[in-house]
RNA sequence: GCGCCCGUAGCUCAGUUGGAUAGAGCGGCGGUUUCCUAAACCGCAGGCCACAGGUUCAAAUCCUGUCGGGCGUGCCA
C-alpha cells in the first residue's frame, strides 16, 4: 500500500542527500516517541558520501523542509530528522481507503497472475489429529488467506501419509487381530490400538516388523486383499479428519496423499537414472549427495519398494506439470529440514529450475509433558478433545458474562476454538511449545478470546450507535493521541501481510493483532465514542469501524470467527 | 562425530532490511464498575538480551568461538 506521506517525504529528502527516493522510503523509520514526530529518517546513510556529520545532515533537512498539506513539518533532533504528518489528512487517507476497500482492506493485487501452492495438515491416515497436528493446519491455512489477501491464486494440497511401511505394520495387525467390528464404532481409535499392540510385540518379535514390510509390498503390487485394506482404512479416517477440518473452518482444494504416486514411480525413477543420479548401493537405489554434503536419498528399498522421498519428488513434478507454480511451500515439522533438503537439492540436480521457488516451511515441535507425541507410542492428546474441551469452557464463559445471548453455542464454538488457534499461532512457528492446558484454554490476556472480544466491543458501540457511518466526517476532531495511535496502526496494516507472507509467518499477524487490540482498548477505556457532540461521535464511530474491520480482516487471515457480540 | 534450529524479566514470548530510553502477557503487589460488555483498563516491582571476542558512527539483531537445550543423521514418515 502506497503511503503518500511517506511518498512525500521521500521525493523532499531524495534530492538533498543523493540517495533515490525507493532508498529513503526503505530507510524511514518510526520514531520511538509519538511526540518526536510520525516518521524519522536516520542521517547516518547519507553521512559518508556527503561527508557531512549525520546531525548536521538532519538539521539542514529540517531546515529545508517545505510544509506541505501532507507533511507539515520537521524537525531536527540529534542525528535524525523527524517529519510530521498531518493529522486530519492522514486520518481522511486511512479511513476512507479502509472503508472503500472493507473486507479487503490490508490486501494487495501484487500476486495477481501468480501461483502459490501451499501442502498442510498433511496427516498419516488410521490415526487421530493429534493435538500436534493443529501447527501444520493452522500455520498453512493461515497462509492460504494471507497469499489469497495479497491476490495470489492459492491451491492448498492435504498430503495424506496414506503409503508406505507403516500401513503394512497395520494391515497385518488387523488381520492377526482385528475384526469386522474393529472397523464399527470409533474405528479409528480401535485401528490406532493395533498398530500400537502390533509396534510394542514387534520389540520382542522383529519377525512381525519383516511380516509388515511384506504386507506393504503386496500393497504396493496391487494384491487385492491389501488394496481393499487400505482403502478401508483410508475412508474411515477421512470421514474422521473432515469432522475437526470442519470445526477448525479447515478446507482444502485438492485432497491428494502419497499413495497417488505410486504409479508415478517407475517414471521418476527412470528420470533420475536418464539424469545420471540414481545408483545402486547395498540392494538399494539411491541419489548420492555426498557433493552437497548430505546424506544420499534413498529412492528405493533392496525389496524394491519405494520411499516418501520418490513419492514427493514425483509429487513435486506433478504439481509443477499442473501449476506451473511461483512458489511451493511445504508446512512440515522441522524434523523433517534434511529430507527437503534433499528433495529440493535432487529437484535442482534433475534440471528444474523451478527447485528454487520450493519452501519448507517448518515449525517447532509439541511436546506433552516434556516428551515428543508418539503415535507409535499412543502418546497423544486428540484434537478433537482439546477442542471440545475449549468449547465448554468458552460456553462456561459466556453463559457467565453475558446470559441473554441467544446464540450461546455459536459464540461459544468461535471463542473456544478461537483460543486453541491464536494460542497456536501468536508465536513464531519455529519455537518448540509444551502442550499446556492451562495455556491453551485460557480466555486472559494476550489471547483469541482478547482480539475477539476487542472486536466485539466495537460491534457494540456501532450497533448502540445505530446510524450509518459516514464516509466523510470531520476529520479534524480525531485529535486524540490515541486516535492517531491507532490510525498509524491502521497504516501498516498491509505491510504485516507482506511481511507475514515474507516471512511465511502468521505470527506476525497475530502479533499485529494484538496490538492493534491493545491500543483500542486503551482508548475506550479513556474516551467515549458516544457522545453529546454528533460531529465527534461521527468521526469516532468511522474510526472505530476502520479498527474493527481491521479486526476481522484479521482474524480471518488466521482462519478465526470474528464474534459481534460475546 | 557431523548438519540444522533455538538461548531476551520468575514463567511464556514480541522486538521489519543493524538505528533514538529493550516491550507485552501470565504470575506478584496496588487501583478502576451509578460511565459504549471488567474475557477489559491503569500503576508498581522485575533484564550483564547465555558467555567471550570481532565488524560498525551504531549490535538483542551481522561474523567467529564457547557453553546449554532441541531435532536430524541409508532401507519409517
Amino acid at each position: 500500500m502506497k503511503n503518500p506521506f511517506v511518498s512525500e517525504i521521500a521525493a523532499q529528502v531524495a534530492p538533498l542527500t543523493g540517495l533515490s527516493p525507493a532508498e529513503i522510503e526503505y530507510a524511514l523509520t518510526v520514531p520511538p516517541d509519538a511526540a518526536l514526530g510520525d516518521y524519522a529518517f536516520p542521517c547516518f546513510l547519507p553521512a559518508k558520501t556527503l561527508r557531512r556529520k549525520p546531525a548536521d545532515i538532519a538539521a539542514d533537512l529540517a531546515a529545508k523542509f517545505q510544509p506541505g498539506a501532507l507533511v507539515t513539518a520537521a524537525r531536527a533532533e540529534g542525528p535524525y530528522a523527524n517529519f510530521f504528518a498531518d493529522r486530519p489528512a492522514f486520518a481522511r487517507w486511512i479511513l476512507s481507503r479502509a472503508r472503500a476497500e472493507g473486507d479487503r482492506f490490508g490486501g494487495s493485487d501484487e500476486g495477481v497472475g501468480k501461483t502459490v501452492i501451499v501442502e498442510f495438515s498433511s496427516p498419516n491416515i488410521a490415526k487421530h489429529l493429534g493435538v500436534h497436528h493443529i501447527r501444520s493446519t493452522m500455520i498453512g491455512n493461515a497462509l492460504v488467506k494471507i497469499y489469497g489477501a495479497l491476490g495470489y491464486k492459492v491451491v492448498s494440497i492435504n498430503f495424506l501419509g496414506d503409503w508406505g511401511t507403516q500401513f503394512g505394520i497395520l494391515m497385518a495387525a488387523f488381520r492377526k487381530w482385528g475384526d469386522a467390528t474393529t472397523l464399527e464404532g470409533d474405528a479409528v481409535s480401535n485401528l490406532n490400538a493395533l498398530y500400537v499392540r502390533y509396534n510394542a510385540a514387534a520389540k520382542e518379535d522383529p519377525a512381525l516388523r519383516d511380516e509388515g514390510r511384506a504386507w506393504f509390498k503386496r500393497l504396493e503390487d496391487g494384491d487385492s486383499e491389501a488394496v481393499a485394506l487400505w482403502q478401508q482404512f483410508r475412508q474411515i479416517s477421512l470421514a474422521e479428519f473432515e469432522k475437526v477440518y470442519e470445526l477448525l473452518g479447515v478446507r482444502f482444494d485438492v485432497l491428494s496423499g502419497e499413495s497417488q504416486y505410486d504409479r508415478h514411480m517407475p517414471q521418476t525413477i527412470e528420470r533420475l537414472e536418464k539424469a545420471g543420479l540414481a545408483r545402486l548401493d547395498q540392494g538399494a537405489l539411491i541419489v548420492d549427495l555426498s557433493a552437497q554434503k548430505m546424506p544420499p536419498v534413498l529412492l528405493r528399498k533392496s525389496d524394491g519398494a519405494t520411499l516418501y522421498d520418490t513419492r514427493d519428488v514425483a509429487a513435486a513434478e506433478d504439481r509443477w506439470n499442473t501449476y506451473r507454480f511461483a512458489r511451493m511451500i511445504y508446512v512440515v515439522g522441522g524434523e523433517q529440514q534434511l529430507h527437503f533438503r534433499q528433495i529440493f537439492t535432487v529437484l535442482g540436480l534433475m534440471g528444474y529450475p523451478w527447485s528454487k521457488d520450493c519452501f519448507h516451511v517448518h515449525f517447532g515441535i509439541l511436546r506433552l509433558g516434556g516428551e515428543k507425541m508418539s503415535g507409535r507410542q499412543g502418546k497423544v492428546v486428540m484434537l478433537r478433545d482439546v477442542l471440545r474441551e475449549a468449547v465448554e469452557r468458552a460456553l462456561k464463559a459466556v453463559t457467565e458474562k453475558n446470559p441473554a445471548l441467544p446464540n450461546k453455542e455459536e459464540i461459544a464454538a468461535a471463542v473456544g476454538i478461537g483460543a486453541v488457534v491464536f494460542n497456536d499461532l501468536k508465536r513464531g512457528r519455529i519455537k518448540d511449545v509444551d502442550f499446556d492446558w492451562d495455556a491453551v484454554l485460557s480466555f486472559e490476556g494476550e489471547t483469541g478470546p482478547y482480539v475477539q472480544y476487542a472486536h466485539a466491543r466495537m460491534c457494540s458501540i456501532l450497533r448502540k450507535h445505530g446510524l450509518p457511518v459516514a464516509d466523510a466526517p470531520d476529520w479534524t476532531l480525531l485529535r486524540e493521541p490515541e486516535e492517531f495511535a491507532l490510525l498509524k496502526a491502521l497504516s501498516v496494516f498491509n505491510a504485516a501481510i507482506r511481511r507475514a507472507a515474507d516471512a511465511n509467518e502468521p505470527s506476525v499477524i497475530s502479533q499485529y493483532l494484538l496490538d492493534l487490540c491493545g491500543r483500542f482498548s486503551t482508548y475506550y477505556h479513556k474516551h467515549k465514542v458516544l457522545g453529546e457532540d454528533p460531529a465527534l461521535t461521527a468521526a469516532r464511530i468511522a474510526l472505530v469501524d476502520a479498527v474493527r474491520q481491521t479486526v476481522a480482516n484479521g482474524l480471518a487471515l488466521l482462519g478465526m470467527k470474528a464474534p459481534e457480540e460475546m
